[in-house]
DNA sequence: CCAAGAAAGTATACAGCGTATATATACACT
DNA sequence: AGTGTATATATACGCTGTATACTTTCTTGG
């Protein structure tokens, strides 16, 4: 039984359902096969290896990021972009430190950045300002989703943190 | 063949070695008993199991950031203290990613940490703040030492984007 | 002083992993 | 219709963490 259409998105899809019900331990190379009802093998020729299938996982969950209505001001544009990463970190919490391993230049990772560019030149910004103040509130958010999905906070209220940190954060926009 | 004296600290001691040399791929249970001279699963009964091993690992990573000299003006103190964090990542990039993973409420974390503490109590903050900033200042840092050493900054000047993140932190604390 | 029990390390084994290699099958094109 | 090529399969290898059962050594109480 070959030739029935196997794609990488499909195969990708498999994976992110896979991780999402039963964790990134359950992400093995025959457990997705298996939910494809295909020999593990076959899974290789579209994604390369297990760390071509991670980076599927990676693009997702960088899609998952929803990008801010544009018509909002730009304030409330960063919040909503901060609480969304948030909210994908703990709803993936074991995929979520992935996003350390790769590149931030891929396509994925586009949509949010430009749309935090936009926010921050409306916020007064420009030229390299704007790419660093993008990467520091980028590196920033990162740091705090994965330390609150990972349980370095234990069992603090990460939302009152959040709060202050966020509050800090944005009095340094204003004097710029 | 019985009774060696072996002990937990060894053990670490060995396992940090080997990420040290080969990457934290290389660390397996095997391996380290292996350049213990002893059989794997005597390791067993001193660290648990492989996540044991693993902690083991991350004290040993909280031990290496050097705790800078108190006679050292504060803002000066928390430059030394991220400089050593950075470096520490970059000496061990793949075993730093598991700090997110641990609370960071142990033992090994207290000594950084108080140190912080003090600088910023100097810096003029009391009270709940002095927790919170350490927390916002805390989570950057790893943030930023993860990007950097994971590579999600790719081929970026890290040096150049360090020093205007600081500066830009920096001007946070002497408002407050 | 020595037997008994606890403690430490060993031996063996198992299920599961990623993936190299070789093979069979079904389609597209001349 | 036949042939080449893309696709999926079959098999196998070395590696992983660790459960279980065993042996050896040290400690300790009569």
């Amino acid at each position: 039984m070959a030739r029935r259409g196997l794609t990488r998105g499909e195969i990708v899809d498999a994976t992110w359902d896979l991780a999402a019900q039963r964790g990134l331990a359950a992400v093995t190379m025959r457990a997705v096969a298996e939910q494809l009802g295909v020999t593990p093998m076959a899974l290789y020729r579209h994604v390369g290896d297990k760390q071509g299938l991670l980076d599927g996982l990676v693009e997702r969950l960088l899609g998952e990021i929803p990008v801010p209505d544009p018509e909002l001001p730009w304030r409330e544009r960063l919040r909503e972009l901060a609480a969304g990463i948030r909210a994908v970190a703990r709803a993936h919490p074991d995929l979520f430190p992935l996003l350390f391993h790769r590149p931030a230049v891929t396509a994925a990772a586009r949509r949010p950045r430009d749309s935090v560019y936009a926010a921050l030149r409306e916020a007064g910004l420009a030229g390299d300002d704007v790419v660093r103040a993008e990467r520091l509130l980028s590196t920033f958010i990162l740091g705090f989703a994965a330390s609150e999905a990972g349980g370095r906070f234990a069992h603090l209220d990460a939302e009152a943190e959040f709060g202050y940190a966020t509050d800090a954060i944005a009095r340094l926009l204003e004097k710029d």
